[in-house]
DNA sequence: TAACCTAATAGTCAA
DNA sequence: TGTTGACTATTAGGTTAG
């Protein structure tokens, strides 16, 4: 019978000795299936030397076959190996584990150049060579399978032909459950073989919201809570289970409490099957998409600290004002005090719809990622932007016929970037910023830059020579990365031009301009690829090669503006701040012309200022809002306190260039600084542990904070954001910088915010207009009042 | 011993 | 667990004036 659904998950299982692979899927008819498919076998190619007796090594790899998990074919073949034709023997066994073992073994037979793609997991694997990533409709020829048994799911089926996929973009209704556990924490931080949860709190797809919680007791008694909990899902069934920082805490968490109190934590479609720790530190639940919303947080720069409430703030889901808010460490005594415990199933219930609704934000542009990398839903925000661009990258090597280089240990070496152009300090009246468009990808492209095209140079017309270093890529044909990113731009001008067929703000359309940025995301992370070190198609002297044209870009294009007698204010990598006259137009043309390479206007400053410092200036565009690049305003590790008055000092001598306002502002802020007028929130520094505690050389303030809240009971590590204040006292900073959460206002060291937060903000702006930090704390001299020093 | 200098360490942002 | 360039604060350890 022919059946259509949607691909959820692959996953393999060995049954009898025999790898089967688990495709999980949603029906047409909105049934939740499995199908299997028996017919797929592990593999492995060997490259052969040129001019090697393929029948002599074809023999001694069937010699090597042993076991439960025999090599059951060897075949010969031709591929492409960095571009160049090469034979290949496809060896071929049964076990994904035997791959290994015999992926030594041939390795040492003479003739054998390299063994590669043995490294790769076998339910990936599948995806590759069947095309057929997750998150897609596909219609196939299947068979049902009567009497199997172990599955939670509507009917078991056996494939018969292959998938084919077809033509539908919106995906089926899927089935979510959103959770957030709290914990009771009496001692800070928590051990789930000690401390039980008191809270797990769920809401779904379908609207339902429920809290399960702990019995009385003391420690409370979780038991049963966990017991309904685990009912609920296996009674609800979702598709996709979604938490915040579930991989690190809630989901694992569970697991090993559940067993604690004598439970198995079997919530998933396989009987049995547990979650557990897969790849890219992600949690897995067999059967299910277990997703991390917390991943996705991560990667907007925007939000400084990345706890649910700012998030869901951040996105207009909830403000932070009207929700229920408890400082976790309290948790335990909301819990015990009964006269607020409802203000702690209060905050539960907001974070896990907060949860579920950023879930919602989010699932579309996952499911583009997923489909267009080969990633399961669930890994696809767990896997780094490297390894999002690798599996693209290896699903396009599998359709060249080009293979997939092994993943290798290299030595790192550095090369030379971007230029980043001196700046023309003071204030400029109307500029416009011109940004290359994709500067590094199209570089790669029209330079056929990569491994594969690398030749010696003094090759003439038949290849391009890169200025400034000594590298050269042969013209034709088009190279692996070339190939890519055409295919990569095609697909998005293609789904652009499909866009304009809907509505915006329709479904279609929604899902169109996710996959639209999901492919220019990607084909922006190539030189960034190309440059890392543990990257698979990693080729230091191509991202060596395109910074060196991006440089030369420059230059050139610095010369034709400054021909047509603009005036370039600054640049860095691919803009150019230039006099907004109109001659603009011309340089635009021009560049175009002679270089090639398409340069736009990005913004248009009426107003912009820049200090001696590069990568840091300040502007009012042409709505009047203020940008502020680089300054201590965007950045996240200044106090609030500090950032405002930047914000607000720019603001003013931009606006009106009224210096001494700025100035009288500044003191004023100071005043109430001094009369503790400033809520200490606004004076937390927040820093992030980069590495773990035992590894730092000196005693930062935020490492010493974070070994203070450890000795006290909390769990912090490395990646978390450690927020401190610094109190007045004795000795280094360090020394006095205590937990934001314990600082009284009284104890708050004034002086210190002054001299080394407002002070020094407020300098980086007004120095330029000839204010001394002298004038800025004038009003410091025995608590005056307002009228002293105006 | 306080004041001052400098290299090294560490974090974050621009592109 | 994508790159280099740039800026800044703080620590840690020294030197020097007095």
């Amino acid at each position: 019978m022919l059946i259509r659904f949607y691909l959820l998950d692959v996953s393999y299982e060995i049954h009898s000795g025999i790898p089967a692979i688990l495709l999980w899927a949603i029906a047409e008819d909105h049934r939740r299936i499995l199908i299997l498919d028996r017919s797929f076998r592990p593999y492995f190619y060997a490259i052969l030397e040129e001019g090697a007796n393929e029948r002599d090594i074809v023999n001694k790899i069937k010699l090597l076959s042993r076991g439960d998990s025999p090599i059951v074919s060897v075949e010969v073949g031709s591929r492409k190996y960095y571009g160049k034709p090469v034979k290949v023997l496809k060896v071929t066994t049964v076990k994904p584990e035997a791959v290994r073992e015999y992926r030594e073994a041939v390795k040492k037979i003479k003739g054998v150049v390299d063994v590669v793609e043995a490294d790769i997991r076998f339910s990936m694997r599948y995806i590759l060579d069947n095309d057929t990533p997750p998150c897609q409709w596909y219609e196939a020829e299947v068979e049902p399978l009567e009497g199997v048994s172990g599955y939670r799911v509507n009917s078991v089926y056996s494939l018969v032909g292959k998938l084919k996929p077809l033509k539908i973009y919106t995906p089926p209704k899927i089935k979510t459950l959103a959770l957030d556990i709290e914990v009771y924490n009496p001692r800070g931080s928590v051990d789930p073989t000690r401390d039980p949860i008191i809270i797990i709190a769920v809401a779904t797809s379908d609207g339902d919201l429920k809290l399960f919680t702990a019995s009385e007791g003391s420690p409370p008694q979780d038991r049963e809570a966990i017991k309904e909990f685990m009912n609920y899902v296996l009674n609800y069934d979702p598709d996709i289970v979604v938490g915040y920082n579930s991989n690190r805490f809630d989901l694992p968490y569970l697991v090993e409490r559940a067993s604690k109190v004598g439970l198995l934590f079997d919530i998933g479609r396989t009987r049995g099957g547990i979650p557990r720790p897969s790849v890219h530190g992600h949690y897995s639940i067999p059967g299910r998409l277990h997703v991390d919303i917390y991943d996705f947080a991560e990667e907007i720069p925007e939000i400084k600290v990345k706890s649910l409430d700012v998030v869901a703030e951040y996105f207009g889901i909830v403000k932070r004002s009207e929700r229920t808010l408890i400082p976790g460490h309290e948790i335990f005594r909301y819990w015990d005090d009964k006269s607020r415990r409802p203000k702690l199933l209060e905050y539960a219930r907001d974070d896990v719809i907060s949860t579920f609704k950023l879930f919602e934000k989010f699932l579309p542009f996952a499911i583009q990622l997923s489909s267009l990398t080969g990633l399961p839903l669930d890994q696809v925000g767990a896997a780094s932007v490297g390894y999002r661009l690798e599996w693209y990258l290896m699903r396009s090597a599998v359709k060249m016929g080009e293979l997939i280089p092994n993943r290798v240990e290299r030595e790192y070496e550095p090369y030379k970037g971007a230029v980043v152009l001196e700046p023309r300090k003071g204030i400029h009246e109307n500029i416009a910023v011109l940004d290359f468009t994709s500067m590094y990808p199209n570089i790669m492209i029209k330079f056929n830059i990569g491994p594969d095209t690398y030749v010696n140079c003094g090759c003439g017309d038949s290849c391009y020579e890169i200025p400034g270093v000594n590298h050269c890529f042969r013209k034709e044909p088009p190279g692996f990365y070339k190939s890519v990113l055409e295919t990569l731009i095609k697909l998005r001008r293609s789904v652009r031009e499909e866009m304009k067929r809907y509505e915006p703000g329709s479904p279609e359309y929604v899902i169109l301009d996710e996959r639209q940025r999901a492919l220019k995301i990607l084909a922006n992370a190539s030189y960034g690829y190309m440059g890392w070190v543990g990257a698979r198609w990693y080729f230091r002297q191509g991202a060596e090669a395109v910074t060196a044209v991006g440089r030369e870009i420059i230059r050139k294009a610095i010369e034709i503006a400054e021909t047509l007698g603009l005036e370039v204010i600054y640049g860095d990598t691919d803009s150019l701040f230039v006099s907004n006259k109109p001659e603009v137009n011309k340089f635009i043309d021009e560049v175009m012309k002679v270089l090639e390479l398409e340069i736009k206007v990005d913004k248009i400053y009426r107003r912009v200022f820049f200090t001696e410092a590069k990568k840091r200036y300040v502007g009012i565009l042409e709505d009047g809002r203020i940008d502020i690049v680089g300054f201590e305003a965007v950045r996240g590790d200044w106090s609030e306190i500090a950032k405002e008055v930047q914000e607000n000092v720019a603001k003013i001598v931009l606006e009106t260039g009224d210096v001494k306002r700025a100035v009288d502002y500044v003191r004023n802020v100071i005043l109430e600084l001094k009369n503790q007028r400033i809520p200490v929130e606004k004076l937390v520094i927040w820093k992030t542990l980069t590495k773990s505690l035992d590894e730092y050389e000196v005693s930062a303030p935020h490492v010493t904070v974070a070994r203070k809240m450890i000795s006290l009971g909390f769990k912090v590590e490395k990646g978390d954001k450690v927020g401190y204040v610094i109190v007045r006292g004795e000795g280094s900073i360090s020394s006095r910088a205590l937990p934001y959460f314990m600082v009284k206002p009284s104890e708050v060291d004034v002086d210190y915010y002054t001299k080394h937060q407002i002070i020094p903000a407020a300098m980086r702006i007004l120095e330029y207009f000839g204010v001394s930090e002298k004038q800025l704390e004038s009003v410091s001299r025995a608590g005056k009042t307002l009228f002293d020093f105006r």
